[in-house]
RNA sequence: GGGGAGAUUCCAGAGUGGCCAAAUGGGACGGACUGUAACUCCGUUAGCGUAAGCUUUCGAAGGUUCGAAUCCUUCUCUCCCCA
């Protein structure tokens, strides 16, 4: 691929350079030393759970990859002891070294969804972080003003509001931007809210006399709920391992606003074909088609274009159709659910047979606002009696909750 | 070291002796609508019970009272200000 080509699809969806002509700059001295770029990519092994707001990232990743250059995986293992101030404020326990391990070997997997793994470099910032004596530190710490810390927004809001910051918090951007100097990064990317942490790495390496890395930060992805930023804590996210039909159902979620953004960081269609869809979209065209050929490509980059297929007909016949006979219901035999044949059924102790982690409270609240049905008719009463002597008996409790149960 | 504020149901946050299973908002769930699980509107949101009603819940443990989320004592934790 020509130079000019890698830099137009390098730079594609990227948010910030730092500075401006990094990226170009870091092309051409790979290639006038001809050799690969290395580039970092942080991992705090305390939330091991990858999703599509992470793949942003691991997406522009994976193009430089492909170009040949180099990833190196930082496994925060002693940073994770400390605890990223970015977002909220809580204390982390800290984790036993089994622990983190584990976390690493399940990020690993998943991050192997989309980069090649087997050609990453994966070191542990441990390595080199619990050796530093006071003296080292001290110079470290050096380096950097506390002016300068105080332009982290967080930390200045935390500040402006009378909010507590412990000194470690202050401390986590110089060890992360220590790791860029130790593994001789010419690359750092994250998302928007990693900009000052990657900066720090620049500014050490600088500090050092060696050259600094150029910074990318990709935009942060929205969550589903149509809130800010996707992450676990707020539970709104689509996790890469999830399964197809889940994957897609929360991809019909998304707000309509949200479709622009959805098609341009999530999906994996030609810029050409992106253009289409927005057309489509600006035209008038019903969002709920568009948002169906997202679902479709997203599963297809996760799982497979089959299941995309599956997943996308599961929809249409689970959400969409409105009969009731024609739904998917999850088997369930009688003897399964453990009830005394000897005593009447009433149908609220089938429901909560069925769904053994809702309450009676919660089971009653829901047959009286009528999202129970049994056999395609809606039953309000908790205590109708039903027949277990009968053949299959379909009943569907809210939304998602589709059962047939049998005779053994 | 000195002084002050606070801990409420999933979250935020009212409530300062009975009308409190506890306002309001968010979230979640459900219903209506929609060939989207979108948007919008409406409702529900401690447990047990057919029901009357009963039980647990307001940081923890005791106490006062006919009655306590609300008053008292001790404890645990959090935050702020001054030094």
């Amino acid at each position: 691929m020509h130079a000019a080509d890698q830099v137009h699809l390098l730079k594609e969806n990227v948010e910030i350079f730092l500075p401006h002509q990094a990226l170009e700059e870091k092309l051409a001295l790979a290639r006038q030393e001809h050799r690969p770029l290395r580039i970092k990519l942080g991992f705090d092994p305390t939330a091991p759970d990858l999703h599509l707001g992470h793949a942003v990232v691991l997406k522009k990743l994976r193009q430089f990859q492909e170009l040949g250059h180099t990833i190196v995986i930082i496994i925060g293992d002693f940073t994770a002891r400390i605890g990223d101030p970015t977002g909220k404020n809580k204390s982390r326990p800290p984790l036993s070294v089994q622990q983190v391990l584990e976390n690493a070997q399940t990020y690993v997997n998943q991050l192997s969804k989309i980069l090649n793994v087997d050609k990453c470099q994966i070191r542990y910032n441990s390595e080199w972080l619990e050796a530093m004596d006071m003296t080292e530190t001290i110079r470290l710490l050096s380096q950097v003003t506390l002016a300068q810390i105080m332009q982290r927004t967080d930390f200045n809001n935390r500040f402006q509001s009378n909010l507590p910051i412990s000194l470690h918090e202050l401390v986590y951007p110089l060890l992360q931007g220590f790791d860029s100097l130790q593994i001789q990064a010419d690359l750092e990317m994250g998302g928007t809210d990693q900009l000052f942490n990657c900066s720090m790495g620049r500014q050490l390496q600088e500090g050092q006399g060696a050259p600094g890395q150029a910074v990318l930060c990709m935009p942060l992805l929205k969550g589903i709920d149509g809130s800010a930023k996707m992450s676990k804590s707020e539970h709104n996210t689509i996790g890469l391992t999830e399964a197809p039909q889940e994957m897609f159902g929360k991809i019909m979620s998304i707000p309509d606003a949200l479709l622009p953004e959805y098609l341009h960081l999530v999906t994996d269609f030609t810029p050409a074909e992106k253009q289409a869809l927005l057309t489509r979209l600006e035209q008038g065209e019903n969002p709920m088609a568009v948002k169906k050929l997202i679902g479709s490509n997203v599963v297809q980059q996760y799982h497979s274009a089959e299941a995309a297929a599956q997943a996308l007909a599961f929809f249409q016949k689970q959400v969409q159709s409105k009969g009731f006979t024609e739904k998917e219901f999850t088997a369930v035999s009688w003897s399964s659910l453990a009830l005394d044949p000897a005593q009447p059924l009433r149908l609220l102790d089938l429901c909560k047979a069925l769904k053994p982690h809702e309450s009676n409270s919660t089971l009653k609240r829901l047959m009286e606002a009528g999202s129970v049905w049994v056999n395609g008719t809606k039953v309000r009463d908790a205590h109708s009696l039903l027949d277990m002597e009968s053949d299959a008996l379909r009943i569907k409790i809210g939304k998602r909750g589709f059962f047939e149960v049998t005779p053994d």
